[in-house]
DNA sequence: ATTTTGTGAAACCGAATGGTTTCATATATA
DNA sequence: TATATATGAAACCATTCGGTTTCACAAAAT
């Protein structure tokens, strides 16, 4: 069972439920209310969430709390980097065209 | 059949073909070579990514090139824009403590 | 003490996923 | 022209996915 932040965010459902906890830790029965599923499905997006680290548990009473485990996001970001290089040198080339159009104008 | 960009980055042999065409537009074969699968499994990696439009194809005789559309990769980077904040306000936060500790220390 | 509430887990189901094997087709090459 | 090469697509298969329904259990409320 593969098991990484990829696969994580891969249903639209889990990411609405990334952003939900991006604001504020909630209950699953909180986070279930934002969406038209029942709450056992929200249950295992909850566990697969869990399972890949990028929530955390918190016990409250019979309350179970979770929150977001930003480290993990950041996981997105450093693989986006080999990337992120190509596009910024789109709009460094951008930016010449700008100018040139500029200077042309005068 | 669901079929966007995040969906499109849940599979790792996925993942390290962007990689590779962020270098350089490659065919079907060229990337091939780089995994263990079977040509065709690529292929039907390449129909996905095609399908969500992370990747075009230049056609050159009966060869086929595939190369990185890069504006896709940018909605995942908007996409994380809203976690981004969390993160570097922790930063900002290690900044505080590291202050606090360089001053204690005198 | 009994009932209600919050939660996870298991059983089940149809659909999607990722892979292989086989085939079809168009373009090079001999 | 006959053969080799590059590629996509279809058929098939085991596994995973996302969902629901049902159940179990602990904690709070009555």
């Amino acid at each position: 069972m593969r098991r990484d932040i990829f696969q994580a965010i891969a249903d639209p459902t889990r990411r609405a439920i990334l952003g939900l906890l991006a604001l504020q830790a909630m209950t699953p029965n909180g986070i279930a209310e934002h969406f038209q599923t029942t709450r056992q499905a929200v249950s295992k997006h909850l566990r697969i969430l869990t399972e890949c680290e990028v929530v955390k548990q918190e016990y409250q009473g019979r309350e179970i709390y979770y929150h977001l485990e930003i480290q993990r996001m950041k996981e997105i970001d450093k693989w986006l980097e080999q990337f992120r290089k190509l596009w910024e040198i789109r709009f460094d080339q951008l930016d010449k065209v700008l100018a040139n159009l500029k200077k042309n104008k005068r």
